[in-house]
DNA sequence: CTCATCTGAAAAATCGATTGGGCATGACAT
DNA sequence: ATGTCATGCCCAATCGATTTTTCAGATGAG
């Protein structure tokens, strides 16, 4: 079974390739009897032919490739999902993706993207493991392009993001259910739109709750499991303990664990917790699992595909689209009622 | 900067196509002069001239490019090192990797596969997510492989898998060093090879440092930290404790910090603990740092790349090769003397 | 009966590279 | 002066498709 080739199947029904090609194309406005179309289509099907991608590619000046391109794929664990559905989207379209990372060496990365804009990828997409602004490379010039969990300065680029804001409204939300009044913030330092997203929404939750903001319950630290144990430590020490605690990320949360064990205070019980991300491996592997608020990683990647081959394909309103998913919560037990 | 073909690059030099592909390729054999060569590369240069991959792969039959398929992409955070470390090898080598996951679904695999054979993919690497045994689906057919992280029974494709014998003597090993003589494993229930092959190591090192094997120390459960908790909790209430535990993969050991709270005991203090897998997450976030031994996902990736490539351009030894790479030992806060 | 029109399909150009075979040109030998 | 040969480069075929153009034969109008 080594290669069929459009001669074959143009040898074998007895017909030219250009009659083959436009039954097989179904090429419009072109005039073929019905007797031969069968024949060249059961010859295909008996010879098993498959069209070259790379001879149709060269002559239609195209590849049905998109690439993703992205800082750093392996120090999340964040970029499976998203990869899966942004490979999802694309094979379910037809079309294949190809995996760059670049790393932080922007050198390296223009000349990455070169080599892929030779082999004529028809879009990129620019990924960053965490939500963040980006400039875009110039190299990737006119070829199509949407940002991945992250946005740019320049709008003209479409984007998809987690709706952080809503994000945090969820998760402080889940606790005001369950009664509680006093809810400490641990939040990130960083200068990152999550920070300041899901502080936002910790606000609207508690104003939307007649409940007062109070900026003593909000304590920041680094974005890991010892700066969240620091932060839930000097929170939890204040004099009027909050009852409950919404963690920045799933790390912080982990640290929130660790205080309250020093401190004595049983989880769900003394204290609830509610984190962020959805980290499979420490959201399920703490005790009791976390209750947490997912970033919607597989459906931003496939939002970015879809919305990538539109554009490429001309199928586009005009005018960048900007899109905010939403980031579901996961209830496990970590959150309990006030005692 | 449209896109220039070598047809440009004939004409700037005053000189055929032919003469500037030989001179771009230094094509063996041919004579040009030396004057003409410059002319042909200053003209290329000063073009921005970079051959379409797309019409070379059509005339010489080849694409450059590797496709690496996995049966899950998203559920392991293995994933990422192993494709990174595939990816640079490819991308040092001059080649292009493509991701392809097929979930578990044989159909859909196959029709992947013939969509890849049928854009001329050089070569398949078929990773799994864990080390275990596959059957190589018929659909690859007689395009290269190599497989990742899995064995096949036909031993005839060449493979890369951890050398998890020598991972469980090394993490015995480094508790035995601190001293401890009775010690216990906390190993997984499923038959595959990472359980026999940990198991052995564990007892090569007991011998090799003149301890008896104990049945009794031996503890199985389901690999996640409920199974590692279970586990952990029957192997510290027998009669005579041992002092150290090395468990089957970090989730386990997760599970066997929180048996070891709910026993007062405290770790390094009272039980040493070494783990197996170095996820990050966890090894990093429990308290203290557990001691592990990482998997080489990043090498095996490399190795698989490399391989590949080797078979490919045909200059490989005949016979299959089959590696099993050395997993190191990522030593944190976990292990201590015995009390 | 002749010429125009329509049909169905084939021929040929094209995409951008590689490559085996040739063809001038000048140097050298006879 | 003529034949031989190495040199330096170009022609044209090729890869496998798509697409524009062409063409032979059937049909119909005048």
């Amino acid at each position: 079974m080594a290669k069929v080739s459009i001669k074959d199947v143009a040898a074998h029904a007895g017909v030219s390739v250009t009659t083959v090609s436009h039954v097989l194309n179904d090429a419009p406005g072109k005039r073929i009897t019905d007797s031969t179309r069968d024949r060249v289509r059961r010859s295909a099907a008996e010879l098993g032919y498959a069209p070259s991608s790379v001879a149709r590619n060269l002559r239609l000046q195209r590849s049905q490739m998109l690439a993703l391109i992205s800082d750093e794929i392996a120090t999340t664990p964040y970029a499976g999902r998203m990869i899966l559905g942004a490979q999802e989207a694309a094979s379910k379209a037809g079309w294949l993706l190809m995996l760059v990372n670049t790393g932080s060496d922007s050198e390296f990365e223009a000349a990455e993207i070169r080599a892929l804009r030779q082999r004529q990828v028809d879009g990129f997409l620019y990924a960053t493991m965490y939500h963040r602004e980006v400039a875009l490379p110039d190299a990737v010039g006119e070829v199509p392009t949407v940002l991945l969990d992250a946005r740019s300065s320049d709008i003209a680029v479409p984007s998809v993001v987690p709706d952080e804001v809503a994000g945090g409204r969820t998760a402080t939300e889940e606790l005001i259910r369950h009664g509680h009044s006093r809810i400490g913030f641990v939040n990130n330092v960083d200068d990152i739109p999550a920070t300041h997203g899901r502080l936002q929404g910790y606000k609207q939750a508690l104003k939307a709750a007649g409940l007062t903001f109070e900026q003593r319950l909000v304590v920041t630290g680094r974005s890991d499991t010892e700066g969240g144990l620091q932060a839930a430590r000097k929170l939890l020490s204040t004099t009027v303990r909050p009852t409950a605690v919404f963690c920045f990320n799933d790390r912080m949360a982990m640290g929130a664990y660790h205080a309250a064990a020093e401190l004595g205070l049983r989880i769900p019980q003394d204290l609830s917790v509610v984190g962020f991300d959805n980290q499979e491996l420490i959201a399920d592997g703490v005790r009791p699992g976390l209750t947490t608020v997912a970033l919607p990683h597989y459906e931003m990647g496939a939002w970015a595909v879809d919305a990538l081959i539109a554009r490429i394909e001309g199928r586009e309103p005009d005018g960048a689209e900007h899109a905010a998913l939403h980031c579901p919560l996961v209830v496990r037990k970590s959150v309990d009622r006030p005692s």
